[in-house]
DNA sequence: AATCTTTGTCATCACCCTTAACTAAGTAGT
DNA sequence: ACTACTTAGTTAAGGGTGATGACAAAGATT
């Protein structure tokens, strides 16, 4: 115990100020470009020359540099702005329990290619040849390019300072040092995060933030199991470092069916696609093998009433925790991610009705909505690897970069719904 | 109001800085006094000659004051620091269901005077005179004391940014304009906040947290009704402005009772105090009618074998509840509040147990103890008064002060349990 | 007494944002 | 074409922050 004699206090001095406002700066340029500097003084209040200071500190640093000359509004015309996007590429993996993906993807967080993978075999060797592969497509295809850090997001309980997987019962893996396997094979700084952190992380990047500055969001990411990732303050939520899938494997019926986890009525007994696809296949009695809710979603599509019916189910149940969670975090949004969402005009409806009815006071003060991003895991593996770039406000325990919450007001331009 | 284009971005400058630093600054003061310069220089890691100058902008502003020199370790003996308990006063007021508190509290969050009255007849009319009575004291008894602010913790549903309570079932309030009311008998700013959040704020400003650099503390408060409060870096969350009661009304079983919420199987109609009383009620079927849970753990101690039991249940649906939580929080630190902490020996190594069997990977990673304060929520409402003193790092938004992380990793020196 | 350690002050510095005057380059009215 | 105005961006001086290092004060150690 480090008692007195140690400094246990941090305060802030100028530099800190300034690696601050330029995160700030940097996020706001890449979440608004093409920019002109008087946008910039106009979005952020910072004088002029502050504005001018910065931004040549930015260029000299190659993060962002000047473009064209913007339309005149009556007077000089704007220089525009944009984030360098060749500066640093990072790459993004997406374990999944059935396949993996991966990504590389430029400083925009724009990805350029994109592989997926069958999840198959001994974790260990399953990584190092899924690196081999990926190490062996950046040099070929993108030999120049200075990639600077690997994300990676796992269904399953992480340690996130060692970089982990500690178990995975979707998975089926234990004890996994992927962060190590990965950094040997690759020779690039590695961040493990729990998917549905990551799913959250990417509704923060890449979500249309402008109708509601949110505060607190929860994402709830339903995939083989469910899991939830929080973001508060525009920050990602991760208590101690041990970072568990959220609120999955919160209890909702004593009586409930046995989860993979060992407890019983976890909502991920209810709401998953394994539970969903277990309960059509009740349900059903078919013997076509549903094995993707994907593929559900087409049947009830094509009028099969038991598809439709369990995709309802799932929708309440959906419903139901979000609005025993909501009650806790008073949340401004809640985004659900997964292929289930693929059914939105379905399930949309249901579980905004389900909510309404279970909710203390009728008029709910969150929205509810899918989320932004096709694979909202994948999709945040990328943010969470540039924050390795995006030095500055970096927060040595987490390893997360702090998006300052004001910066969340800002509203983005980016469209509705990335392939 | 010069409204700027869309100024929705707000950098920092150094006098936000300044006053970041300061508002650390105080609260290392009150946490460690007396403490001398040097000590500063050692918990903090700035320079000597910045120390003393904000030490002199301190007691320039009458925040601090010079007290008796240390005794020498080797060198020049050293000139203490205190807090000026007596810069400021703010009230506290706590309403219950059964009985209401009020208190006058120093600078240093140190009650002077406490008072307790019956809550009873209409909600308008029982607040105007409680607030005439605290007038009055304040005129008799303190007649120089510069009162501040006032806090006030109720056990309902909140609309912060009004100062309004919006619904409480278990008070039986509705549409109550606190603030209005009181800003209106005692001529200064008022602060509402929901009762749960404030016992989650009283964990942070009395509690032991020298153990554990408490990112995220959950805390549980057990009233007539069951509340969460969530600290989350050192900061009271509070999502939307609206402010719930917290996971009390989290579903546990689709069965359940009915709630006074209309839902049912809440957790609070498993655990909070009414739940625990009616189930001794249906247990014992003995006449005498146990009023509080005090007087049930008194009965337990004699012997009442009923008594016992329903209290070990209670403690099982805490643990539930908790084991429910902790997947989705990963919280450092769990506190539980409320009379029935008066039989932590009985319900503590059960709690723990429930956690132990219900979690999905054995080594805990958090702890679980006893409220620090007798009554949380009175405690609570004292530092939410004095965050209107504390200038500084306050958010308009919220209206609360922000103890930045850090400050969080100090040792405190508050004795385990205040009176 | 001489020397060392600890505590605290002072003047000076580097750095960040602010202020305000300036240049640059366009539009609109006459 | 000329003037007046608007918008975009630069530059230099200035205020305020914590950092730095020399120094003074006061007691302990030898």
């Amino acid at each position: 115990m480090k008692r007195h004699g140690t400094q246990n206090l941090k305060m802030i001095g100028v530099r800190d100020l300034r690696d601050i406002n330029q995160t700030i700066f940097l996020h706001l340029v890449r979440d608004r470009q093409p920019i002109s500097r008087a946008d910039i003084v106009k979005a952020t209040g910072l004088q002029p020359g502050t504005v001018s200071a910065i931004v040549n500190r930015l260029i000299k640093e190659k993060l962002i540099y000047e473009g064209i000359e913007g339309p005149s509004s009556g007077g000089r015309r704007p220089k525009y702005l944009h984030v360098n996007a060749e500066s640093a590429y990072v790459l993004a993996i997406d374990l999944g329990v059935k396949e993996s993906i991966y990504a590389v993807s430029d400083f925009n967080g724009r990805i350029l290619t994109q592989k997926s993978v069958l999840t198959e075999g001994d974790p260990e060797k399953f990584l190092r040849s899924l690196s081999r592969e990926i190490h062996a497509l950046v040099r070929t295809q993108y030999p120049r390019a200075r990639v600077e850090a690997v994300g990676v997001s796992v269904p399953g309980l992480v340690d996130r300072a060692a970089g982990t997987l500690i178990v995975s019962p979707n998975l089926g893996w234990r004890a996994v040092p992927v962060r190590a396997l990965l950094e040997e094979e690759l020779e690039l700084p590695v961040y493990v995060e729990n998917d549905a952190n990551a799913a959250a992380f990417a509704e923060l990047w890449y979500g249309p933030l402008d109708e509601v500055s949110a505060r607190t969001l929860l994402c709830v990411l339903v995939v083989e199991g469910l899991g939830t990732g929080l973001i508060i303050n525009g920050e990602l939520h991760v208590g101690t470092s041990i970072g568990l899938g959220g609120f999955g494997h919160m209890s909702m019926d004593p009586k409930g069916m046995t989860c993979s986890c060992g407890r019983r009525g976890c909502w991920e007994t209810f709401a998953s696609d394994r539970a969903t696809l277990d309960r059509y296949r009740r349900l059903s009695k078919s013997k076509t093998r549903v094995r993707a809710v994907t593929e559900l979603i087409a049947l009830a599509g094509q009028g099969d009433a038991a598809a439709l019916e369990t995709i309802k189910v799932t929708a309440r149940y959906l419903g139901e925790g979000i609005a025993s969670l909501a009650h806790g975090l008073s949340p401004e949004v809640v985004v659900i991610g997964g292929e289930i969402t693929g059914a939105w005009p379905i399930i949309g409806p249901i579980i905004e009705g389900c909510i309404k009815s279970n909710y203390i006071v009728p008029p709910i003060s969150f929205k509810v909505r899918p989320s932004s991003v096709l694979r909202p895991s994948l999709f945040g593996a990328i943010p969470i690897a540039l924050q390795h770039c995006f030095g500055g406000g970096r927060d040595k325990q987490t390893n997360h970069v702090k998006v300052p919450q004001s910066f969340l007001n800002s509203g983005s331009r980016t469209p509705a719904r990335f392939s």
